[in-house]
DNA sequence: CTACATTCAGCAAATTTTTCTGTTTTGACT
DNA sequence: AGTCAAAACAGAAAAATTTGCTGAATGTAG
């Protein structure tokens, strides 16, 4: 790491707070011409520092989607038991997230289904298929209090 | 909701895939003039159904940063100890997801820290205080699997 | 000191953003 | 159906940005 020197982290700080900001504000922002920035950016991308730009819906004003945090607890915890249940999970559309995690659980998945049916679904025609997936967990969201995507780096 | 209408959820779509997307692609794959593009983006932007729009950082890559999930179980559940607890707690510089949720606990918080030094200082000298904090459960994230910021809409 | 590589500012062409104008479509009402 | 007003649209043109290029400044190794 550390290739990364005060105009790369300057860069990745504001494109976090706003990916659309024009690579002349960057500039005016961070003190250089145009075309440093251009570079630079364009660097940051291809080598994978900046995976993607998003922007931010309201999903409560745009959709009736539901939000769960599940909590999943292996019975076989060998490294094929756990590479084999991360490598399908993901593929699933509605799992948004999924972390490996210490402590009594082993993975915490963010899922975001397009309702109550479709959660349910999700939870037992999909997920609970999955072989060696001990106890599930769900936790509902009921509100939204902070979502800020940008770190400090 | 739905004053959406299929153009607007396209955009909003779009947009979530690649925040910078001109509106001249945007137009094109919506098979729309340029204008039409430009007015939605703008509405969707000045009515709420976009909230922003951020570069998604590699983390690993940028940073020694260390996330964690933790779980908060209040010891009072009234609408002023819940209320004063969101209040608080999102300003704190290290929580960057807070969630209200149904279950055994009450807020999942996703917790970025500069490093582990950071995130002690962090559980005991800031979230240990805020009034009626009673369990605290924390997961560290070992590693991330998946993190998709577009939801279906 | 010189040669080389890196970073940069400034310039210019290509492209996009943004505003404006006039036309078409939509939808409500007769 | 027919009429009207409002909304949505396409196209054009000016303003601004993106993108690639050139040559100068800076730093480094021989």
């Amino acid at each position: 790491m550390s290739k990364l020197d005060p105009t790369h982290l300057g860069i990745l700080r504001l494109l976090q707070e706003d990916a659309r900001m024009t690579h002349k504000e960057l500039a005016r922002r961070l003190r250089k011409s145009v075309s440093p920035i251009f570079e630079r950016v364009k660097w940051l991308e291809q080598n994978g520092y900046i995976k993607g730009y998003t922007a931010l819906v309201d999903l409560q004003k745009s959709s009736n989607s539901i939000i769960s945090y599940t909590h999943i607890q292996m019975n076989d915890h060998s490294e094929e038991a756990l590479s084999a249940f991360q490598r399908e999970v993901v593929l699933f559309e509605d799992v948004r997230e999924c972390y490996y995690i210490t402590g009594n659980f082993d993975f915490i998945l963010k899922i975001v289904s397009p309702d109550m049916k479709g959660y349910n679904d999700f939870l037992r025609g999909q997920l609970s298929k999955l072989p060696n997936v001990g106890s599930v967990q769900s936790f509902l969201v009921l509100s939204e209090e902070k979502r800020d995507t940008t770190y400090k780096i």
